[in-house]
Order: C-alpha cells, then structure tokens, then sequence
DNA sequence: ACGTCCGTAGAAAGCGCTTTCTACGCTCGA
DNA sequence: TCGAGCGTAGAAAGCGCTTTCTACGGACGT
C-alpha cells in the first residue's frame, strides 16, 4: 500500500540504487535521469521511510535538544534559536540532502531519570547529535551516568554539545563543545552592584540546592560580599533561601526572608521569574520596590525589561548561544580551543534597584 | 562493534526471537528466560536500533507535536502537559514495552512551510501520533496542503490530534480528536465586561490577521459590541490594529491607537503578552491603568497575575487541554463525540480594568 | 496409555533502504 | 584502431529487528 523506493524507481525506469542516489544527493547523476526521477517522487508522493533510511545508513537525521522546562522562556528561547540553526531553508524536501535535521525538544522536567530516558531514546534513535541545555544536577552518581550515557553517544557518532552547562567530570571528550556561562561571574557582578548602592543586608533566593549553577551563582554572590568584607556565613546562611525556579518560590522565598530578616534592603533572585514573585511578595508587605527594597534577577529574559518596576538582572545571551550550539552540533561551526567557551553574562541595570533608605 | 539483538541472544542462549519478545513484552516468555535475556541486556549495556526496530514493526514510538512559537509559555504548557502525560514513568526501558513513546516538540515559528515541512519528516519517521497545538494559518492552500497531509499521516496508522486549532475543513476525520479553545465565546464576555463598566471607545490589538484564532476573538469582541448596540464598523476599523503576538507588537499598536484616539478608555489585546507591551505604552504616555485606561488580555499566562496591575484576561485551560491531548494522541482517552469537544474559556478579572474617568 | 492442547521457543522471511562492487558504454590519446 | 579511463547505472548484499509459522514437550482428558 504505501509507496517505496521501488514503486518510484518502476515507474522511472531505473534502479532502486539509482532513486536513493538523487535523494540523497551525494553520487552523480545524470541530470535527465534526476529529473525523471524526482517527476515520479512527485506523481507518487512518495515519502522516504526513515527508519528503513537510517538503518541502512546507520546514522539518521534527528537532533535531540535536551531542556529542563519546555514552559519556560529561558529554554524556548536557547531551544528555538538552535532549532532554527537546523531546520535549513522553509520547503519539505523528499531526500535528506540540504542536511536536513528533525531538531526536536525533550522536556526532562528536570529530572535526572527523564534526563537519562531521554538520552537512551535518542541513542536508540541513533541520533545525529544531542544538545543538553541549561543546568544539571549536581549528583556524582547522576553526574557519571550521563557521562557515561554520552560517551556511548558520541562513540557512535552522536555529536553532543553543552549550552549553559558546564563540562562533563568525566568524559570531557565524549562532548564536541560545552558553552557554559558565567554564573559565577555575572552573580558577583550583580551582588557587587547591589553593595556599591550601599546595601549590606542582602537576602539571596537561591535555586534548588543541588543544582550546579545554584552553587555556581551562589558563589559569584558571596565572593561579592567577600571581597567587600560582608561575607558573614551565619548572616549569610540566614538570609539565602533556596527553592524551585518558579514564580511562586520567590513569592514564598521573600515572604521567608521578610520574616527573618524584616529590615533586608535588597534580594537577589535565582532568576528574573522567581524575581517577579518575590516583587509580589514585597509589594503585598506593603514594600516599595526599590525605595524600600531592591529585587535584581537575572537571565533577562523579555518580559523583564517590562516588569514594574523595571527589572535589574544579569543579561544571558540565549539565543547567540543556543544558535551557536545549534551550529556545533550540526558540524558547520568549529568547536572552540580546547571545546569550552564560556558565555559572558553582563549586568543590567534597572529600577528594580535602588539606594537603601538608610543608607 | 554495537551491540546487537543478537549479542544478546547468544549470551542468553536463547534465539533472537526471543530477545525481541521480552523486550516488547507481547508474547508470553518464561519467567526464567526473560530474567536469562534482561541479565544480558544489562551486561551487554545493550540499546535497541530504533531504525531497525521501526522498520521490522512499521511503527514508531516517535510522537510529534508541533507548536508556533516554542519560547512562548502559552505553547510551553501545552507541550509540556502533553508531553508528561506521554514519557510514561521515570526510568528508562530497554526495550518499548512501557508504551514508552518519544514526546518531541518541533518548532514551526508559525511558519506554513516549516509546518508542511515537520509533518513530512514526521511522516518519514512513521510517527505514532502527531499533534497540532494552536493558531493556524487561515489560507485555504495552506490548510488544504495540511488536511492532506494530515489525512496521508492518518492512512499509514499515526495519530492525529489538534489542540486549540479548529477541525479540518477537508479531511475532518483524519484525526483522532480536535480541542478546540472558545475564542470567540472568551473574546465575547472579556468585551462584555468593558462595555459593563461603562467603556465605549475601546482599542483592539489584534493577532496577525490571517490567523484564525485573531478572527474569532475579533468576532466575539464585535458581537459583544453588537449586542450592546455599539458595533460601529467605522469606528471599529479605526480601533482595530493587527500585530505579532508579542510584547513589542502590543507597544506600537498602544502608541497607534493613542494616535488615531487619544480618548479611549480601554484596549483589549490579542494576549497576555501583547498587553504587557500595551501596558508599557500607556504608562509611557503618562496614563494610568485603569484609572485612565483599562488593559485586558487573554489566555491568563502565569505572570498575567503578577502583572502590575494585575491583567484581566481570559483563562484558557492551557495544561489541561494539553493533557487531554496528549491522552487522545496515546488513545489512552476515548476521543469526545463527534470528535470535538470545544474548551472553554472564562473570564478572569483582575486590577486591570475598572470603569472608564468619564464614566 | 494415547492423542490433544497449551505454553514456550526457534527458524526464517522479510521490512525498505544504502552502498559497495561490478558493468556498461563512451570519449580520448596514442 | 584499440585500450585506458571516466561517467553513469544496476545487482545484490546486508543493516538489525519483528513476526509469522513451525516444532517441541509436557499436562491433561478420556
């Protein structure tokens, strides 16, 4: 019933080996025979049989792009920039030669075992390349199976890259390229801003603790605080909260904080969302944002710049790095000196923050 | 090199056959031979060949849904809803016994071409399932081409569902079910509401306007304003601007209609997205909301409630809807009567809105 | 005790492609 | 004029799995 090579090689009059080869381009072909031969893909609507495809070539054209949360922006964001780096030129070609890739999202939710499910369905797949964004659980035993999990990938020919991951412990070499960014960087830029205004009781909602770019920006935050000669660890400790990257964790984050500290003059959030909540928290206190208190997110995801007041946050750029991770994984952009390249974050300065009333 | 079914059988010393059989769990095996060959599996680390698998069984466990805009939480909900109801539970099988399936979201950019495009390559996949979230293209050609497309896909075994998009006109029982949202009844009472409160001159910030979804909440807007004997085609031209559905689009098309009206007292937009950017308008030109003018949006996206003020808007059951979805594309959920089954949408009223100055 | 069934496992035929390897003209250079 | 060499196309061997169809025992009924 349905059409095969062999029905569009019958009705061309030419050899199975013959249609394979003008679809998929890479053989010559004389151009009377391409013609007939794509006349016939036409009249039978013919569409190649993937799996048949990509068992004989041993290689297929899917592309996995692992995300955390597919609701959030900051993933749709790196997610639709690398995706657009692959999906070619508009227009449904019947072969696979433009190098054609079905980019496509998994959403792991986070979880480490959807994280590992999703790579043995894409190794099963036998796809052409994996591309891992956005933060990973800081678990070694966790750590290791994905390591190991792309360490088989990348041995039967899956190119895997990090975007806004660090790179592997353990097999650094089974990954083309990572694009880890600067959390810490960005988070201590951030912090030092905040206690040039003249803030000293800073209140920190972090994200889940396991997390490596919790630790990661965490640790920007309090080398700021260090190097100004406030990182007290107790203070510290009292005023850091962790929880989900999630609008409502800041609501309830700052609702915590107020309580443990009533006169904080500022608060970081773990990211420009769970700033939003904490925004709402305050201002339900009946605090103003920021003559009463400063909030400073980061990420600056769109709707930052539109909050009320103006959010203050750290600047990722998603889309430059999805799109370049896009064209590492597909080949067409050399990997960087010795695979690694870090992404800049850079500190923008809104309304969100402000001098502290007594200060 | 890789190991194969094969591999397996021999160090279980028993046939191929039976590999294939505990690994799809559809044939009966003695309890002691399947422990035999899934003690092998582990050993050999072994990973079924996809490709191989799809083209022995005719069938795929590929399951395709493709949303416009994948940085768009409103898309982000229903893909993820979908998406959780489909991954099955944590951990990964060996083999598909789990009716485990591969949950892909694909990116069109509320592109034609590119939607032809992924329907093609999931057509080549022989995807499972394929489901359509939201607006479409009001084109016949176009919607002709998908219908047929959609109606071939169906043919060979996949799937269909459409979620917030209208039946086809075409080859309506190509799919299995279609949810479509009540734009037009959500639009309709979000309208009736300002009217209500007093308001007479009210902008629209229209979606693009080929698009099916921008029609019929235009509609309802209109027959709202019909119903309270104020659909005055003029007037109505002269309020209405079409625009992306993004914040930016909501910015210039506040500024237009303050041009051609400086005195309207209320702007719906076509999203909770385009009324943030209205909302950053308005406030630019000094006005307040809602005591000078009243902002709605639709689709009550989660920082819609967090918005200062907070939006009013109209709740579409995103994650539902997606969830039912993803069911309807498993067949774990009998499809609805008729095989559509309209989602409704509510009002939501918030700080937004309130009664016009001169009111 | 013999024939029947049921439960379980193996043999083998593909599934629809890709890709060597081979073969068939031609055109050229000598 | 003949052989080398190029450009082009076909034959056929798989790729690794699924799934009939067949076969083998043992339990059971009579």
């Amino acid at each position: 019933m349905p059409v095969t090579l062999s029905d569009v090689a019958n009705r061309a009059r030419v050899s199975p080996a013959t249609v394979s080869r003008v679809l998929n381009g890479n053989y010559p072909v004389a151009a009377a025979t391409r013609e007939r031969v794509l006349r016939a893909v036409d009249e039978l609507d013919y569409v190649l049989n993937g799996p048949a495809s990509s068992l004989a070539a041993a290689t297929s054209d899917l592309v996995g792009i692992l995300v955390n949360d597919i609701a959030d922006p900051f993933f749709g964001i790196m997610a639709s920039a690398a995706q657009s780096e692959m999906g070619g030129r508009d227009g449904a070609l019947p072969g696979r030669a433009g190098g054609e890739k079905l980019a496509v999202v998994c959403n792991t939710g986070g979880s480490p075992a959807r994280e590992l499910t999703y790579l043995t369905l894409l190794q099963r797949q036998r796809a052409a390349a994996v591309l891992l964004t956005g933060d990973a659980v800081e678990d070694p035993a966790h750590g290791a199976a994905v390591a190991a999990k792309l360490a088989r990938l990348a041995e039967t020919g899956t190119r895997v890259v990090l975007c806004g991951r660090p790179p592997l412990d353990a097999h650094p070499d089974a990954v083309v390229a990572a694009l880890p960014f600067d959390n810490r960087g960005g988070a201590r830029a951030l912090t030092a801003h905040l206690l040039e205004l003249g803030h000293r009781r800073i209140g920190y909602v972090a994200g889940p603790a396991e997390r490596i770019t919790t630790r990661h920006r965490l640790e920007g935050h309090r080398a700021a605080l260090a190097a100004a000669g406030a990182d007290d660890a107790r203070a510290h400790r009292r005023l850091t909260v962790h929880g989900p990257y999630d609008r409502r964790s800041g609501y309830e984050a700052a609702r915590e904080l107020l309580r443990r500290d009533p006169d904080l003059t500022a608060v970081v959030a773990a990211n420009d969302t769970v700033a939003l909540g904490v925004c709402a928290a305050l201002r339900e206190a009946g605090l103003r944002i920021p003559e009463d208190v400063s909030v400073a997110g980061f990420d600056d995801l769109p709707f930052s710049a539109d909050a009320v007041p103006a959010l203050t946050t750290v600047r990722l750029p998603l889309h430059e790095a999805g799109a370049r991770a896009g064209r590492l994984a597909l080949g067409t952009e050399e990997p960087p000196e010795g695979r690694v390249a870090e992404v800049a974050a850079e500190l923008v300065v809104r309304a969100s923050t402000g001098a502290p009333r007594s200060g």
